[in-house]
RNA sequence: CCAGUCGGCCGGGCGGCCGCGACUGUUCCGCGAGGAACAAUCGAGGAAAGUCCGGGCUCCACGGAGAAACGGUGGCGGCUAACGGCCGCCGGGGGUGACCCCAGGGAAAGUGCCACAGAGAUUGAACCGCCGACCGGCCUUCGGGCCGGGGCAAGGGUGAAAAGGUGCGGUAAGAGCGCACCGCGGCGCCGGCAACGGGGCUGGCAGGGCAAACCCCACCGGGAGCAAGACCGAAUAGGGAUGGCGCGCGGCGGGCAACCGCCGCAGGGUGCUUCGCCCCAGCCAUCCGGGUUGGUUGCUUCAGGGCCGGCGCGAGCCGCGCCCGAGAUGAAUGGCCGCCACGCCGGGGAAACCCGGCCCUACAGAACCCGGCUUACAGGCCGACUGGCGAU
RNA sequence: GGGGGUGUAGCCAAGCGGUUAAGGCCGGCUGCUCAUAACAGUCUUAUCGCAGGUUCGAAUCCUGCCGCCCCCA
């Protein structure tokens, strides 16, 4: 039953992100691996969840997952138009390619999921709230999923 | 120079670093399916959009074909694979003009509707009016006057619309009553492929509007859509076949039999008990078929675009000579930066232009492929033409 | 990719060729009450989603757009 269930919220902890150099500078090789399968969103919408400016981060830590570590990007429909939604997922995958290399060995499954103010945040900013998520969530950090209501029951 | 009309085009450029997808090549890894690295090449649009039409392609349905029903289209001719698209022409309307707009067949096939106002609204009428020729009556100064019967539809008024319009004649007043011109109907003639135009004779006029009301006529349309369709096919659950082992007793029914179904008893489980409820058959092996996640294919080179030459007023057609060519699939074409154009502002200059600064760069993202239509769009370029003003 | 519905005042909505577009809620004012509510009376509020067209006349009919909602694969 879901009813004894109480989100603890954790206190996000403080993580010391090297902020100069953030845009400037060539980004280290880095090869992005994204989540294709539906499935492999659905089950990382279990796990924890922290925010950052224009989007929402899941994370499933995997360990038998045959690729360490992967990234998926999710862009409603109800974001905006394709134009908007393609520009939003680019500039997200961008970030998340200028981030990851910096929070070390992570493992596991992030889904990104954008919401409309990503079109309009500065990229350096981008960059840095990813890296603060994926470093909250790798700590243990952040908000655990709620399940879903399936009833409106009070 | 100012104002305007029409048509066509562009939709920032160059470069650096780090990335993405496809294809080809080389090398490497792997028994293999396949994977990795590197290099070269290519990598969004004029609307890729809306999904409003038309096709290709695929599957389904159907003897060929036609009809009914339903839906669509609607001047004529042409272009086209086809179209509700485009071109040319005709007719009507608007504009001084360039030019623009029009669902533009049929109202004597039938049905229906036309509110309010108005006397009268469709086999239509006389409210205010006009007349006093004709008939009757009264009066008379014998000129005529008045009243009634009656005649009229010109004028007023109502309306979107009131039985052709204007003018002259005519008349008591009037009226296509007569005439001229215009409009309309009928019949020839001429021009044109045709829509239609021109002109002749003739008819005094036959008769309202609405078909984006039902409808009639002509023409067109079978349905669904690449998530179409084809192939491969995991785990789990379930289905079928065969074989092995197992399957309490009795009755009834079916069957040659194996066996299957139903009922009762026995047995087991639950439960304190009566009662009640549930179980009473499968397990294993091999094979087969359906099928979900997933993968492969369809999948991009064809009614393709551009240059050139020829034909055509044009839409287009022909010729091949040359050049060009996205293919993703939780979905590639991106992130950051520099310079320069374009634009704006300020300053200088007679001008070309120079210097400094700043901002903007729209609408928008392929999803099977084409032809159109419609809608969105910062800024800019080119050409043709019209009207006005000025100069020569 | 395909299909359906809807848009009328701040809100819910009727009207589907004919004067000036019902009705309810809300709001303003007045009465009643010591006062509020309720009740009674009265008043205001409409580019009929937008743009063209047909018609004498359009919220209504036709065409093209726009927004919102829903369904199927």
């Amino acid at each position: 039953m879901l009813s004894g269930f109480v989100p603890d919220r954790i206190v996000s902890m403080t993580i010391d992100i090297p902020s100069e150099g953030a845009a400037a500078g060539p980004a280290p090789s880095f090869r992005l691996e994204t989540i294709r399968k539906r499935a492999d969103f659905l089950a990382a919408n279990a796990g924890k969840r922290a925010n950052g400016p224009g989007f929402t981060v899941l994370y499933r830590p995997v360990g038998e997952s045959p690729t360490a570590l992967r990234f998926g990007f999710t862009v409603t429909k109800k974001i905006g138009t394709a134009t908007e939604r393609n520009r939003i997922r680019r500039r997200l995958k961008e970030a998340v390619r200028n981030a990851a290399p910096r929070v070390g060995e992570a493992r596991g499954d992030f889904v990104v999921i954008a919401r409309r103010e990503a079109i309009n945040i500065e990229f350096p900013v981008l960059v840095a709230g990813i890296a603060k998520a994926i470093a909250t969530l790798l700590a243990g950090g952040g908000v655990l999923s709620r399940p879903r209501r399936q009833t409106g029951s009070q």
